[in-house]
DNA sequence: TGCATATTCAACCAAACGGTTGACCATACC
DNA sequence: GGTATGGTCAACCGTTTGGTTGAATATGCA
């Protein structure tokens, strides 16, 4: 049961939680080694994940007393088809996008 | 010149701009034609369309005293491009897909 | 038992958001 | 000139957001 697009976007839209998602992509990891990275609290970490895990991104797995996150895919394709819906009749500027991903990479969000 | 991912996410997550985005895949429009169908007053839609614009999700234009609005997709496809990096590894889940968009469409955003 | 580790909860704060209203430009038309 | 039309601006308002801190809860381990 996926989340409405709303909750989706409004997730995607923090750059601490796309550097998350990210981080999420390598491997399923614990709240703490999630927050690790960050220069903020464990507190502000556990509520992203909490808005990240109610948009569907995530899902949260307690076991023993270490809560495991792991990258739900299938919410952001969903999103991710909506919104190629406004692209595909035109062809793509690839080097638009190159230097989109480019700056992305480098920008604050990639601590 | 594209905006970066936050602001572009940000735009996507109110449900009234999605509409907009929507009604300017059909053509493009003057401000006060996309105000029509929405119950809320012209300023807020001129609100939204700044968002828009300073997501480079749209151009305006004026000419005469009707400002146009133009969808820009370079800007989503960047985002959309993003995203796709989170599903490319697995399989596409289409049923998902499907009962996800039916629901959008139905949904409170499509006035 | 007692203590350390993992995580959340609750209260608070400043800033941003989404909307309203009324006044204000700018352009078109008689 | 005068008036209607198209759109923005500015001030305001209630709610949400992203962060903090300190206390609380739950599990693991010696």
């Amino acid at each position: 049961m996926t989340a409405p697009l709303d909750a989706i976007f409004a997730a995607l839209a923090d750059p601490t939680r796309r550097a998350i998602l990210a981080m999420l992509l390598e491997d399923d990891m614990a709240v703490t080694d999630v927050a690790h990275p960050f220069a903020m609290s464990l507190a502000a970490i556990s509520k992203h994940l909490g808005v990240l895990a109610d948009a569907g991104l995530i899902t949260q797995e307690k076991r023993g007393r270490v809560k495991w996150c792991k990258l739900e895919p299938d919410a952001m394709r969903a999103a991710s088809v909506w919104m190629q819906g406004f692209g595909q009749f035109e062809p793509v500027n690839l080097d638009a996008f190159e230097r989109f991903l480019e700056a992305e990479l480098n920008g604050p969000e990639n601590p």
